[in-house]
DNA sequence: TAATAATTGAAAATCGTTTTCAATTATTAT
DNA sequence: ATAATAATTGAAAACGATTTTCAATTATTA
């Protein structure tokens, strides 16, 4: 088990969620994994060590990690959810650059979309709370 | 009937479709809303002029729409699909300011992007290849 | 008007996700 | 260590949006 997952779950022990196998390993396959990943596909992950794991147990955990802020949810433009652990530092915002042909996620946080946001506010009388940019494009392995 | 509803009409025929009454009326709701509209909030409407028209209807019709390109399809955070109609001149890209509150949505083009996509690529080399965008506030009504 | 091919709506199927509930497990107090 | 507890788990059923199937209907064309 990685740090980064350790002190997750220690964060999450504080929290007062008990600490089980099946949450320690969900969280393990998400540290090791530089793409967005379904329930499913981290359910699959999950059984090759741990069959007896049930798809449930994946949907409530991710749920616990979305809300207490470890993971990010991303819908993707079939409706389906994918999920990503948080690598930046809390408190700041970031978006995703995502590779189409193999799924590879990288974040970044230089939006910088103040001056848009002051442009749009100044046209349309909208105050903007919160924005979301994604990047779609092809990663070096895949070009 | 709209002049911007017939006119989409008038190219759906040439591309070999037929005109049917399901099909203007749904054309219409989308027409009469600035708000993304789901597809239940669509069957609704069009069932109050037309009680005998099929959800899975105005499911086969907003998939033609949206492949011909007359329509936006949103995936909503809940992973829900909404739709509007594209007013904004063909060829263009844009992007959607959405009231939180409302749902109303505005569209806009000055997105400027270039730049950051720039830094972006020298930073990962990742070659991008397009983009998405949304703001989320209030609208002036809302505030 | 007749022939045709597309379109329609009811019903069933699909599929990701959520709910229910009884059994199990991690934690805490003894 | 043991017992008491409250949280967690997994199987199964329920759910809700969307898709598929199919026979009947309709718009178009000849
Ligand atoms: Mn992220
Ligand atoms: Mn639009
Ligand atoms: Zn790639
Ligand atoms: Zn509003």
């Amino acid at each position: 088990m990685s740090t980064s997952t350790n002190q997750i779950i220690k964060s999450l022990k504080k929290s007062g969620y008990k600490i089980t196998p099946q949450r320690k390993l969900i969280l393990d396959v998400l540290n090791n994994s530089d793409h967005h990943l379904s329930p499913a596909n981290i359910y699959n992950k999950v059984r090759e060590k741990y069959p007896e794991i049930g798809l449930v147990t994946v949907y409530r955990t991710l749920e616990i990690l979305d809300k207490a802020g470890y993971i990010c949810r991303l819908t993707l433009p079939s409706g389906l959810a994918a999920y990503l652990l948080k690598r930046c530092p809390s408190g700041q915002h970031h978006h995703h650059l995502v590779c189409q042909c193999c799924g590879k996620v990288v974040n970044f946080n230089n939006c910088n979309l103040a001056e848009l946001e002051k442009e749009i506010t100044d046209e349309t009388g909208f105050v903007i709370s919160s924005h979301t940019i994604e990047l779609n494009g092809k990663c070096p392995a895949c070009q």
